[in-house]
DNA sequence: AAGTGGTCTAGACCACTCT
DNA sequence: GAGTGGTCTAGACCACTTT
């Protein structure tokens, strides 16, 4: 099999190094729609047969693209061009009441208003002390104690998800918030059953690379960066009734809130 | 001078890769603080004369470390634990009126605020017609015209963010909105003084990995991703009245919103 | 001049995938 | 079995920083 793709030969002017040239050249060709999302990049000996440089040389180039999330390699198989995963979208109003009172819980509605496979996994339940950063949204000390429920959302199979909340145990000891299924409309509707009105939720938001404990948990790609929000969600008197700790594969999302003017 | 850190041996039972071995050493002595923020990791010659392996399994370490953006490299001085800039905190009314009434534009209050000193450059000022996206959000078509007003913004001489702003041309033509100096207020000041009193804006949030030319024009470390915002204003009457694109480094930013539960 | 990381060569053996 | 990427060795020369 002949070289597929019109790659351009190395600029022996050039004081760019080799390998950032070959990793320029194949750049160019994904950007350009030449290689599209799927297709195989030439294998390391192709490449290497092209260039005439050594294998190194080569895997140096593939590194750069790899770290900068444009390809995967699969081993035995070749290095691939990145297909990006359908993006979920939530809407700044994915909290708003009419959306809980359906009985389903965000993830599920939304997910199945699309047209995906809602999942829920490792649902891991416990009753502890908070860390200071908790207990300080929560308004209460690391003496006190908290409900804290983890899990992992997966859409069609594919984890996009992990999610950590914490209540404080007052309002969640003897609620199904304790329980692995939370009932009908999760547990902001406990909450709510607690006597404890919902009325805003502040959400932090935060970019870097994962964790390595992440990129297992979401089977990421090299190369692709997470979002890390924490969710605080406040009463109408004010008082914090729940923090949730999200980390969410960053090009599975897009994050989408209104701003005030006024 | 002798090994400063306590490095354990290798496992030669594992049947994990040697340069990972190296990697989790290095990266747990980062996450306990026995390296800290700006100190300097063990020479590569150091590493190879203590794991007794050769220089391209210690540099494969390294770069595990660096894809993850743990660790700089500095040519000729050594390979440093990566320092975080001071954190910039968006809060979801940062262009709520109060704030734009002072007469100074949203970035320079708040880091003047933050006691940085803010500076923006590059200033380009083009009218010219709107990509497919840009056209749609403005309600345009790409025959029509926008005002496109590109900049940099620095902290303490730090670039932090580029922006884009697009302005339908109707709008802008004849204002300084055209102008380097787009005058007290800022261009939603200009934007308000022709009739249109904005309502809210509408903000989309992504992560990804930089582009070459963001990475440069930020001074980006590798492995750092950045923020891709892309906001909307609205205008009382709907009328979508500015398109504003913006990539932000993402270490020096948590962006905070608020959202409803009504 | 000595020490550091940056680039590159030319091999080797292994594990995985496909046919 | 042939082709692919994954790991590793053992060198070489270069460019940059520090002393």
């Amino acid at each position: 099999m002949v070289e597929p793709l019109n790659l351009p030969d190395l600029d022996s002017a050039s004081d760019r190094a080799v390998f950032r040239q070959v990793a320029d050249h194949l750049r160019d060709a994904i950007d350009r729609g030449q290689l599209g999302q799927g297709d195989k990049v030439p294998s390391e000996a192709q490449l290497m047969q092209h260039y005439g440089v050594a294998r190194m040389t080569i895997r140096n180039a593939l590194q750069v693209l790899q770290s900068e999330g444009l390809t995967v390699a699969e081993h035995g198989r070749g290095v691939f061009v990145r297909s990006h995963p359908p993006v979920r979208r939530l809407a700044s109003d994915r909290f708003a009441r009419r959306h809980r009172d359906q009985g389903k819980a965000a993830f599920i509605a939304e997910t199945e208003g699309a047209g995906g496979k809602p999942t829920v996994d490792s649902i891991e339940i416990a009753e502890l002390s908070p860390s200071p950063a908790i207990a300080e949204r929560l308004g209460l000390t690391t003496d006190d104690r908290v409900a804290v429920r983890a899990r992992r959302y997966l859409i069609n199979g594919q984890p996009v998800e992990t999610a950590t909340s914490y209540v404080p145990a007052e309002i969640a000891r003897g609620t199904r918030i304790m329980e692995p299924d939370s009932g009908p409309g999760g547990i902001y509707a406990r909450i709510e059953e607690q006597g404890y009105r919902l009325d805003r939720f502040v959400e932090e938001v935060k970019s870097r690379m994962p964790l390595r404990s992440e990129a297992r948990a979401l089977k990421l790609a090299p190369g692709v960066p997470v979002f890390h929000l924490v969710r605080t969600a406040y009463a109408t008197d004010g008082t914090p009734v729940e923090v949730c700790d999200t980390v969410m594969s960053s090009d599975a999302y897009v994050l989408s809130y209104e701003l005030p003017a006024r």
